[in-house]
DNA sequence: TTGTAGGCGTTATCAA
DNA sequence: TTGATAACGCCTACAA
């Protein structure tokens, strides 16, 4: 009546204990066949383990195993929004990456608070990830100090860090957003524009700064000017209402130039609220390239960014030891029906 | 010369004998402070503990946490496709629910392969998750029994599995599809359509199945007729060409109907190739309402789904122990553009 | 080639 | 209240 419970009722998953008493070998003996990296197992034993953990259904413990090898198969991915197409398709590139590599990938969101960004880097060093991916934009100056912080313990203590756009320190790969601002600035200026406007985020935000910066060079040296630019950020929200106050002295010939197509979707939505018709009477453009611009009517001229690609460059980057800097991924701009040839 | 390295050059991460050490505290002490429940530990004590892993930056291992308590702090989701919006939206309500209960989300993509949905879930097993939440749309039939056996596995080791959409046997969260097809075919009969076509997933994809047995129910009753089922998938590609080998025979007056929004988004594009304008004279409809559909000229017609609402439902549900069968989310029709009102 | 045993970082039981 | 110490499930010298 005292006895320990047969067979296993005891709840929980099977163990490789369960697995060793099932095929009436060592704990060492199964682990070797079952996870271990040595072939020197005799095949009639390595038989009987594989069909004791085939018929009990055994999944080794992956906790168990990091505890004990003192390393996960774990990488962290951080990003803003998964629900943002822009977030998603990186998102999609660095899963594609983790499985390649056999390795799990959790993943968390900052919803751009950069409070949040340091505090999950925390709760993520927890798992002791091979690495971390950071895709939250992140801004520069201000007092993301914790955030430095928590990666300089974690890369202290082993852990590799790669943030997709300017990383600020860390080993980074990116889109080479200046010269992807400045290829479309000269390419709306080649189309007859002069005056833009631009929507785009805070002041600081790297990504932000550098293609308008971009673009500014661009589209100056084209002969066009900046007519102003709008402190808004990367939702389409934040396209729609920041335009939406201002859409009605927009002039004819000026084109509206979205920090993100996500921005700028929310733009043309609100110039078509107030009676302007995008790619008629008044010119939008992007940047990244989502499916969407390609499927809007008219089709948003936008730069395209190869956001998987990106993702999965981070990841295979952040698996590697030395940090061969890849060059930026090139970008190219793509002309569609929101901002016709003028004249 | 032969002893131990002093502080922490040791490399890893500091440890709670570290913690313990620093604050000449027992190893217990500090792991009552810093993780454990017990509020029971003098002031004085709490302090130095504290003060030491602030200043060596100390994280919990959660591995080994999770090895000592025999539990995880971990979810696990199972999408088909990150970077597609609807499942970008699930994930993000799942997230968020995970968020809320302080639980880390390890997150797989099965690329739309049942095949590899078995592995996935063997290889997440491996992380004895606390649960297990499968967005992933399942086959009915099918040799999907692989998938059947891992989920019974784990659920008999005690795990937890929600299935978003039907759920073979799983409990599952989801949102009426039948009455959402239904609504959306008496909103189109309504409006004067008598002939439409769906764009579909294979059969026996039960999420596809349901809105076209609701949707024939309801455009039937309202008096139209479903010409053709064509079977495409879920993909903006797929409604593409599906619709694009038919898209001169289509008659003025039918309605085209993808099963999602994604799917209607290709539609469109491929109707236009063709140079016919939905909206004017051909109407198309979709399902899910992705915030495109809402951008997009003409609006797209389609069945709101609050998506990330399903993922936050999952993701509570899956914790609960006793299964409170909610009631699936109701789900409304959403009329724009491209279904004006007929004659 | 196989098994024994000690260790990985935590938790939790049980004395003190 | 605090501190040894035995688990937890697994890996890996080391010995047999």
């Amino acid at each position: 009546m005292s006895e320990a419970t047969p067979g296993r009722a005891r709840s929980g998953a099977p163990t490789l204990q369960d697995v060793a008493r099932e095929a009436g070998v060592s704990l060492a003996t199964a682990s070797r066949v079952l996870n271990g990296t040595a072939r020197r197992v005799a095949p009639a034993f390595r038989e009987k383990v594989e069909a004791a953990a085939e018929q009990l259904g055994y999944t080794a413990n992956l906790s168990a195993q990091a505890t004990a090898r003192g390393s996960s198969a774990i990488v962290a991915l951080l990003v803003a929004d998964i629900a943002d197409p822009y977030f998603g398709r990186i998102a999609a590139g660095v899963a594609r990456g983790a499985d390649e590599a056999g390795l799990m990938l959790t993943i968390a969101i900052t919803e751009r608070d950069p409070q949040r960004e340091a505090k999950l880097v925390r709760a993520l060093r927890g798992q002791r990830p091979r690495s971390v991916i950071l895709a939250a934009s992140r801004t520069t100056g201000r007092a993301n100090e914790e955030l430095v912080t928590e990666l300089g313990a974690y890369t202290s203590a082993g852990g590799s860090v790669v943030t997709i756009g300017p990383g600020g320190g860390t080993r980074s790969v990116g889109v080479d957003n200046v010269g992807g601002g400045r290829a479309l600035g000269a390419a709306l200026a080649e189309l007859g524009y002069r005056r833009a406007i631009v929507v785009a985020a805070a002041e600081g935000v790297r990504t932000s700064d550098d293609r308008i910066a971009g673009f500014s060079e661009g589209f100056g040296s084209g002969g066009g000017t900046i007519d102003e630019v709008l402190r808004a950020g990367f939702s389409r929200d934040a396209g729609h209402d920041a335009v939406a106050a201002v859409a009605e002295r927009i002039e004819a010939g000026t084109v509206v130039v979205g920090i993100s197509d996500v921005v700028a979707m929310g733009v043309m939505a609100a110039l078509r609220e107030r009676g302007r018709t995008p790619g008629d009477d008044v010119a939008v453009a992007g940047f990244d390239d989502i499916p969407t611009s390609h499927d809007t009517v008219p089709g948003l001229t936008t730069v395209h960014v190869p956001l998987e690609e990106l993702g999965y460059r981070a990841l295979r980057s952040s698996l590697v030891v030395d940090a061969v800097a890849d060059a930026p991924l090139t970008v190219e701009v793509v002309l569609r029906g929101s901002t016709p040839r003028l004249g």
